[in-house]
DNA sequence: ATGGCCGGTGGAACCGGA
């Protein structure tokens, strides 16, 4: 089973490309991030046509989280628990039913600029890199809870973080920066050290390869990049996993996204 | 080498992104 993690930056202006994607290359399960649309626009027909089943947690403007899938979902899910006041839609959880259950949970983790500390370093409340600390706590909160089930399970999307030096092409421009500050990695290493395996990580060291170029400065001419979407697995998923890739050639196509796809092949 | 964006909202600039 092939599934891939997409942050499309507005399902309306990527409709062209995300069906020429979604034909060539046939993912199972696609976790799309920043659908920017609500759940009465999304073009699910146009999905369900192509044989996905839909789910979708959008919101007006931007955020928004959806999953296609080729097999059947059941017990979905939507909005990231631990605080009912989060009217931010990031979060979108499912059990994908093949020959055994797989649960699926699709992330667009807040982006957390610009940083704003009190004289003591600690975030500003009420402020985004406030919000993306209190969010990441939460995730640790959800991680824990899919770590206990023992069970085959994912956490994948748009993390917003650059998790090691190696993982940007100018790492000292980033390190005040909230995708890269210590505080900020420091809250994925601990998630991550729950027990969960970094795909990609798993599969390929070394400096070079990034999900995300911006649209200003030629950064994807420059190869000016950053790796920050991320797949996570439980072990009894990591057990399955038979690749993990960058699918890095769909930033050069005609009006991209500034994300490309990551994707897993798991034995399932 | 150098400069440099894009999508959504709403109907012009501004917000949000990373």
């Amino acid at each position: 089973m092939k599934i891939a993690t997409f942050n499309i930056n507005g399902v309306k202006a990527r409709i062209n490309a995300l069906t020429d994607w979604l034909t060539e290359s046939a993912p199972d399960v696609a976790l799309l991030q920043e659908i920017k649309s609500v759940d009465e626009n999304f073009p699910r027909d146009v999905f369900e046509d192509m044989g996905y089943n839909v789910e979708t947690h959008g919101q007006k403007g931007f955020n928004g989280v959806a999953v296609l899938s080729k097999l059947p979902l059941e017990d979905v899910t939507r909005g990231l628990p631990g605080d009912d006041s989060d009217e931010q839609a990031r979060w979108i959880e499912a059990t994908v039913v093949g020959d055994q259950a797989l649960r699926i949970c699709g992330l667009y983790l807040p982006n957390g600029n610009p940083v704003e500390l009190n004289d003591d370093g600690s975030p500003v409340a009420g402020g985004k890199y406030a919000y993306k600390l209190d969010w990441m706590d939460r995730l640790y909160d959800r991680a824990q809870d899919l770590m206990a089930q023992e069970t085959p399970a994912l956490m994948a999307g748009d993390y917003n973080i650059i998790p090691q030096r190696e993982d940007a092409k100018r790492p000292d421009a980033w390190t005040k920066d909230a995708l890269h500050r210590l505080p900020s990695r420091q809250a994925f290493r601990r998630i991550v050290n729950l027990g969960f395996t970094e795909g990609f990580r798993a599969r390929q060291a070394g400096a070079g390869h990034y999900s995300f170029w911006d649209y200003q400065a030629g950064a994807w001419e420059k190869d000016d990049g950053i790796r920050i979407d991320h797949f996570l697995l439980t072990p009894q998923c990591a057990d399955l996993m038979r690749d993990c890739w960058i699918e890095s050639a769909v930033r050069g196509r005609e009006k991209p996204s500034d994300h490309v796809p990551v994707w897993i092949d798991l034995a399932a």
